[in-house]
RNA sequence: GUGACCGUAGUUCAAAGGUAGAGCCCCAGAUUGUGAUUCUGGUUGUUGCGGGUUCGAAUCCCGUCGGUCACCCCA
């Protein structure tokens, strides 16, 4: 019976999980890499007036926050944007233009959980500083992009819903509508899809607007409109350009995003996004209190929502089912037949260890045909029998079945022959 | 923060007011140097927790905690 249990929206990460973690953060990590972005790291604790200050008190709802013991409101991040925000800007001399930087780690948000939301949940970002081109924003999109495609997820599986707030704030010029509504009117554009028609006209009523006129602008606003150009020719260049969908209503969130904003959406399963991002030139000069106006974009992408679309997309199974197997497979289980070997085995064992290969053994005396099955449960590929023959021993192929004899001054470099070798056998097809 | 449904062994689930059970998993054996199958035996519960109704509660009622889902929000 247990006593205790997890905290409300927290996980264990079994191994199995612990796996499947894993291979996703060594994933983000692997194509951040290849697209020159750096690895750097922000504390999980901040003070609360960081999150504050870049999205106003009523954030604090969400925010997992503490006083600690010196009585300092403190926050478990619900986001790293913040936290980028203040080391950029504390040492933007320090580093050429355009910066390029990612981070993965745990964020928090108190929130009721549900599908594809915990209160805690692992995130990569990519950001772009420095920059203002459509490049920049082209290559964060082309990021996420191929980021999808190392998982094994295609164009059937996924699209990016681009929009920009620029087009919105030509059309608030146009109608003559004030600056101070243009929150209400995102907020509005946001969940024009979801909400009731009659609540959305009498909102956009409340502010000078119908909503045939807003319908009119949206459709209007397709891949050949002037906003989106400089994108296009770039992610069509690249062969990326099939991957973009054209939403007018993505507007993601609050007011800090600028220009280009953009979704990671899967097509089959109406999860919610996979990840999401933008432009946001006013961020930096925010947090720094005008000392640092340096121009930004970048993307999050969350583990959780990230992982339910791996195990339901067909093409992205084989790379982590490979993955998860790597994860709880070893090399060799070496075989104690003959408990008078078992200094001789141990010997070995350090042997292959110290060579790099992946190695098991049993702890105590146990049958042969034991240590077979827990060789098999291990995932091992080869079986190493130490017994009476010593100081000959037994190599025996798990997936082939088949054994050979070697001396055991040999075994480390016929154990590291046999593994270069493909594998293969009756059992793998 | 709001609402709905749910909570029984490690796990998946039975038991619909009358003695808490089964499959799987795990451990041991059948099998003393080779992985399967099968068979045998074994461990585990204040029925999430607390209160109430009742001769009697896993079952009905209230509260609470947790899970799932929706709303809110999605930075």
């Amino acid at each position: 019976m247990a006593t205790f249990r997890t905290v409300k929206g927290f996980r264990d990460f079994f191994p199995e999980e612990c796996a499947l973690r894993n291979y996703i953060t060594e994933t983000w990590r692997s194509v951040a890499r290849r697209y020159g972005f750096l690895e750097y790291e922000a504390p999980v604790v901040e003070s609360t007036d960081l999150f504050r200050k870049k999205s106003g008190d009523e954030i604090t709802a969400q925010l997992f926050c503490f006083r600690d013991k010196a009585d300092r409101e403190i926050t478990l991040r619900p986001e790293v944007t913040p936290s980028l925000a203040r080391m950029a800007t504390a040492r933007q001399r320090d580093f050429k233009k355009p910066i390029k930087w990612f981070q993965i780690g745990p964020c928090f948000r108190y929130e009721e959980p549900q599908e594809g939301r915990g209160r805690e949940f692992i995130q990569f970002n990519a950001d772009i500083l420095g920059d203002t081109s459509p490049a920049a924003d082209a290559e964060l999109i082309a990021l996420s992009i191929d980021v999808m495609r190392e998982f094994g997820v295609s164009a059937e599986d996924f699209t990016v819903r681009l929009s920009n707030r620029e087009i919105w704030n030509q059309f608030l010029a146009e109608k003559n509508i004030s600056a101070e509504h243009t929150a209400t009117f995102l907020g509005i554009i946001d969940k024009i899809e979801r909400a009731k028609p009659d609540d959305t006209e009498t909102k956009l009523g409340n502010i000078g607007l119908t909503t045939a006129e807003v319908r009119s602008f949206m459709a209007a606003a397709d891949e050949n409109h002037p906003a989106f150009a400089d994108l296009k020719a770039n992610l069509t260049a690249r062969g990326l350009w099939s991957f973009i969908k054209i939403d007018a209503s993505i507007v993601r969130g609050l007011a800090y995003y600028t220009g280009t904003v953009f979704e990671v959406f899967d097509l089959k399963h109406n999860l919610r996004a996979v990840a999401g991002g933008g432009r946001y030139d006013k961020l930096c000069a925010l947090m720094s209190d005008g000392n640092v106006d340096m121009p930004a974009a970048g993307f999050a992408m969350g583990d959780v929502v990230l992982g339910i679309l791996l195990k339901r997309t067909p093409g992205a199974q084989c790379a982590l089912t490979s993955a998860l197997l790597a994860a709880s497979s070893i090399d060799a289980f070496v075989v104690v037949a003959d408990e008078a070997q078992r200094p001789h085995a141990l010997a070995a064992v350090q042997a292959l260890r110290a060579a790099g290969i992946r190695i098991d053994y049993p702890f105590a005396a146990q049958k042969v045909g034991k240590q077979f099955q827990a060789a098999e449960d291990r995932k091992a590929r080869f079986a190493i029998v130490f017994g009476s023959e010593y100081p000959e021993v037994v190599i025996k192929n798990l997936i082939a079945r088949s054994q050979s004899s070697v001396p055991a001054a040999s075994v480390v470099e016929e154990v590291q022959k046999l593994l270069a070798e493909p594998v293969v056998g009756p059992l793998i097809a």
